[in-house]
DNA sequence: CTGTTAGCGCCTTCAA
DNA sequence: TTGAAGGCGCTAACAG
């Protein structure tokens, strides 16, 4: 027995029909060609009996569309935080029928320029280029057909369409959950500022996290205390940034940059012996799982990584079918994890 | 000016030749069919003015081969711990000239006959089938073509090779650790144990890190203490396991099953004033993030995800070369992290 | 050594 | 309402 796929010839043949009228048929335009209903549902069981499927290759070739889109990131597939982003991505695509190819260009301009190369080999409809945290790309001049920036802003003037977290409205979040939880005084930020020139480079995260933050305070007339910048966000940077605070002043809250900082942080109050929320309350951002672990567990503000790939697909599949407004900026909101690291102040 | 791609013939055009002659040698096989060196130039300088490639769909139809391969996974591709493997995956391919598709069953047989059908329409070379811990799955029936298992071993005898770390190993290469340190008492396991049936559900690793550790302690002379299953490997539950051994028992030593585990480990002999590894040392599995990030830094056995997703391409490429012998077993070593969770006793 | 010819499987005018 | 024919871009026999 044959293992070779059906084709529409064989289906064709099979219903005693033309391969026209068979394409006709699977193609859905029998109704609108007025394509006899015997002869389509003759068509339809020879399809279903055969198991026929048409050959994406061959669909492909013939009409230069391939049902395939490109993501390609700098490294974004193998970030722990970040899988959501191509999960997001995944779904949104199988709902429109669309597969995805995935790649890492690790930085380097000459991978890029290969993977980007191979996609469009593979005739790609479209590309979703993202960068593993929220930065500004320089966006390669070959890329041919619809594109999106995904967690990345152009870094010069670019058409593309850009997908990416709401920052400044989550540092507004941020600050509020302080606020709202009576918090006065005694406010400071580990990770970056108080000022806005004191953040890691490259990371538009932390200036406009810093933004919002300050923007919501200051409406409140609330000052912020003082702070700690960390050049990376990661938990021993947090850590010494909060033991070398802690030597000169007691906090009542800390605003983390993230939650690896927050972590650092945490180790810091439990090494002075300060607890968390009852001396010190914590917010902080991201979500990341051991924002959950961690105990107490440490209220945030997620970053929406599932939505972000869901998104990128919608705005690329609004890209391919009409013109969309060039250089659009889609900011995805960044919903807050309430949890148990904020005390209620009188 | 034109943006349509360049064909062949265009590119044989543009060098006065034929289009066999511009594949010939395209295809570098321009010097075995003895073809004139300058021809080959002409042809070669023109491929490069124009900027010709090959249409990648086009030779997918006429060849039936798409220098693609299909990495389908239940959910592995958004699970934070395995973005390694697809990286692994990743770069093995490209090393090969190979894109890689990427699909997500979640479990679903319907979306993955589906996931499945849709590669297979794309003419993919060769399947990955992937699960996110590893364990054993069901072999769908209709993959046509080379595959190979990753992370997982077939429920039912299959032909496919899988790749899967080394568990047992790593049991043994944990309960070295401690043996090492001069621990041979007060040995506990926290996540699964000390018996073999104390294992949390459908957990390979669980029961083959168990024996790996029960056999060199056993061939040491060494008995286990005793131990608590977690039913799911979560903090919290490495937590409450823990925090119930303490109220009988004072260990000096922990395995725990895995990193999430430990980390709830280090909360509740935290809580009773333990020092790790001062009066308790932990040894664990996975080398999770946290696992450096927690303090004292964890003394863990790693998941060599990103090796086990290379391992899988090169494997499965061995299949499609040569017939392959069926059903072997790939398994990957998990090398010991050795950081400071470990102390040593005299 | 190089060119001609014939498809791979499908869709799409154009005729019948 | 259906069929025949051509071609997407490429490779592989087979001639010359």
């Amino acid at each position: 027995m044959s293992r070779r796929r059906v084709t529409l010839a064989d289906l064709a043949q099979a219903a005693g029909v033309s391969r026209t009228t068979a394409s006709l048929v699977m193609t859905g335009r029998a109704r609108e060609l007025r394509i006899s209903h015997d002869v389509e549902q003759r068509v339809l069981r020879a399809a279903d009996e055969l198991g026929y499927r048409p050959n994406a290759v061959s669909v492909g070739l013939r009409t230069g569309t391939s049902r395939t889109i490109g993501f390609v990131s700098d490294t974004v597939a193998t970030s722990r935080l970040a899988g959501d982003m191509i999960k997001g991505a995944l779904e949104a695509a199988r709902e429109r029928g669309v597969m995805l190819f995935i790649g890492e260009t690790e930085g380097d301009p000459e991978l890029e320029r290969g993977l980007l190369h191979a996609m469009h080999d593979r005739q790609v409809d479209g590309l979703i280029l993202a960068a593993m945290y929220t930065r500004t790309i320089k966006v390669p001049k070959d890329v041919g057909g619809p594109a999106v920036l995904l967690n990345a802003l152009p870094k010069t003037p670019s058409d593309l369409p850009s997908i990416v977290p709401d920052e400044v409205e989550a540092g507004r979040a941020a600050a509020r959950v302080l606020l709202d939880a009576g918090h006065r005084d005694g406010i400071y930020t580990i990770g970056a500022g108080p000022a806005l020139r004191n953040v890691p480079p490259q990371s538009v995260a932390a200036v406009e996290r810093l933004v919002g933050i300050r923007e919501v305070l200051g409406e409140a007339g609330v000052k912020i205390a003082g702070g700690r910048m960390c050049v990376d966000w990661l938990p021993e940077l947090g850590f010494a940034a909060t033991a070398d605070l802690l030597k000169k002043h007691r906090p009542k809250a800390l605003i983390c940059l993230n939650d690896r900082v927050a972590l650092g942080a945490y180790q810091a109050l439990g090494d002075v012996g300060l607890d968390v929320p009852g001396d010190v309350s914590v917010v902080s951002f991201d979500d990341h799982p051991i924002a959950s672990w961690i105990r107490p567990k440490l209220t945030t503000v997620a970053l929406p990584y599932y939505e972000l790939g869901r998104k990128a697909v919608e705005v690329l599949f609004a890209q391919m079918g009409e013109e969309a407004k060039p250089g659009e900026v889609h900011r995805v909101a960044m919903p807050v994890m309430h949890r148990d690291s904020v005390a209620t102040r009188s």
